[in-house]
RNA sequence: UGGUCAGUAGCUCAGUGGUAGAGCCCUCGGCUGUUAACCGAGUUGUCGUAGGUUCGACCCCUACCUGACCAGCCA
């Protein structure tokens, strides 16, 4: 008889309720309130959603005074019950009880994840336990529904998904540090005459890491497809202790054949957009709960960036109107410099008070494959910029001739070599081109309003810390 | 890698050169269709580590460890 109860998640108890129905429920205890006179109220979870469904227990069941206090927070569960009209005041739907089995104990005494509040630092320790927080389940769904987007706005546009390799022989593009792989016994490797390690022996027959871009090789594809996007992890081995900044994280970089930098920055404004709107609608709860318990002001800053056309404007500009601005910065600007967070925020926050995407960046401070315009001295380069969290992505169009981009891979003091084959698409069939970059997990941030970097990302990978 | 701040009960934090504190959690009792439940009682400590100053150090000094934040690097 009990195998023929439907089981329901919590999300489908209480957005789409079936009362009268009997239903099987299967999750974990949040909090249990108990009534000695004759009930005993439970909040299971089930990560569903992000409310929890209130089962009613009455205290007739068999097992009332045998099972029934064992059942703590943390401790797993099934009901199999009916659903019914709430006679409390805070949900319409719950679930009365029938049967209640206690699935998994759950000791109270050393449970780490108490109904008490914790900080994120704490639960950082936890990276186990810590998904059955309000927070960090929020997180994951926001994650989720936000992975979904850039799918979708992808996919609508005829862009195909390119799985770029996780293991590269690229040499860093001025991208950081790199996590050197290898099989190579580090107590004893093979050395060259000269006493380099010898990497001809190591598994690829030469010295590889882990990607800290897939762009190159989207770019790759993109000279034969049009349009791509990649969307997996990468790596930087920078020794950065903020809480902006992961050994290892996620990033999205569409590029795209036949786009200017115009086209572009068009794309970059509809994605945002689309991210931002697809959260907004499917993450109603875990918005207002952002905005209750993280940062009140998260709902409007989303709202802004969706009403607000992005401001658009050239380094120069920029550069011309903080210099006019009579502001005191820390860092003094000047035509050339690359721009602060503190600069980059007065530009959102003060001046345009909407996001702003600065243009044709000097050559100086941007990488070697970035267009050259006609004037020497800048670059197809462009910078989102999002109030209160500064550049969320970055992008360019490329440089499409052959010989611009030898002579700026020389300028940098870089070796050709390695990178023919990326000559190559400039040899054969060369086509204007663009495309840009966006941290997930800054995306996540600035979406959620949390303020670490590691508490955005089920298992942080940070300098000294892996815990899992 | 530099700068700043912090480390006291399971958690969040007060605290004073002179006997270690609160709230929460947890346990027990009471009460209640409860819902951040409520009321009462109770348990809980190498005060980050090692030196030093002092009659006496959780407190002052030094070093170290750990963490957070800011900056740089970047996404």
């Amino acid at each position: 008889m009990p195998e023929s109860i439907m089981t329901r998640s919590v999300r489908e108890i209480l957005t789409s309720p079936s009362i009268g129905s009997d239903v099987r429920v299967q999750g974990w205890v949040r909090t249990k309130r108990e009534s000695k006179a004759g009930l005993t109220f439970l909040e299971v979870s089930d990560g569903s959603y992000f409310q929890n469904v209130q089962v009613v227990v009455p205290a007739d069941l068999p097992n009332y005074a045998t099972e029934i206090p064992k059942l703590h927070t943390g401790s797993s569960v099934m009901v199999l019950g009916k659903e019914v009209q709430s006679q409390g005041g805070k949900q319409a739907v719950e679930v009365q009880a029938r049967e209640v089995s206690l699935i998994g104990a759950c000791d109270p005494a050393i449970y780490p994840i108490g109904k008490q509040k914790m900080t994120h630092e704490y639960l950082r320790d936890f990276t186990h336990l810590r998904p059955r927080t309000n927070t960090f389940s929020a997180i994951a769904r926001v994650r989720n529904v936000l992975s979904m987007a850039i799918h979708d706005f992808f996919q609508q546009r005829g862009f195909i998904w390119l799985h770029t390799p996780i293991i590269t022989g690229n040499d860093a593009e001025g991208a950081g540090q790199m996590f050197r792989v290898t099989t190579l016994d580090l107590d004893k490797p093979p050395r060259k005459e000269d006493g380099q390690v010898d990497f001809t022996q190591d598994f690829f027959a030469s010295g590889v890491n882990l990607t800290v871009s897939g762009q190159l090789e989207a770019e790759a594809y993109a000279c034969s497809m049009g349009k791509v996007y990649t969307f997996g992890p990468t790596f930087r081995a920078e020794n950065s202790h903020t809480s902006r900044h992961l050994a290892e994280f996620w990033m999205v970089e569409p590029e795209m054949a036949f786009a200017d930098l115009e086209e572009n920055a068009q794309v970059a404004e509809d994605f945002l957009r689309h991210l931002l709107g697809a959260v907004l609608e499917k993450c109603p709860l875990e918005m207002e709960f952002f905005k209750q318990r993280v940062e009140p002001a998260i709902i409007d800053t989303l709202r802004a960036v969706l009403d607000n056309p992005f401001k658009r404007l050239t380094y120069t500009e920029a550069v011309d109107i903080l210099k006019k601005s009579g502001e005191t910065f820390k860092y003094a600007v000047e035509w050339g410099i690359d721009l602060q967070s503190e600069h980059e925020r007065y530009l959102t926050e003060k001046v345009f008070k909407s996001p702003v995407i600065l243009t044709d960046y000097p050559k100086g401070i941007k990488a070697f494959y970035m267009k050259l315009n006609p004037d020497g001295k800048t670059v197809r380069a462009m910078d989102v910029l999002v109030p209160g969290i500064g550049e969320i992505i970055g992008g360019a169009q490329r440089e499409d001739r052959e010989e611009v981009l030898l002579a700026r891979i020389k300028e940098m003091g870089m070796h050709e070599g390695p990178l023919q084959w990326y000559l190559d698409l400039r040899r054969f069939g060369s086509v204007p081109h663009a495309g840009f970059g966006l941290g997930f997990e800054r995306l996540v941030q600035f979406v959620t309003g949390m303020g670490n970097i590691r508490d955005v990302i089920p298992f942080p990978r940070t300098p000294g810390h892996i815990r899992i």
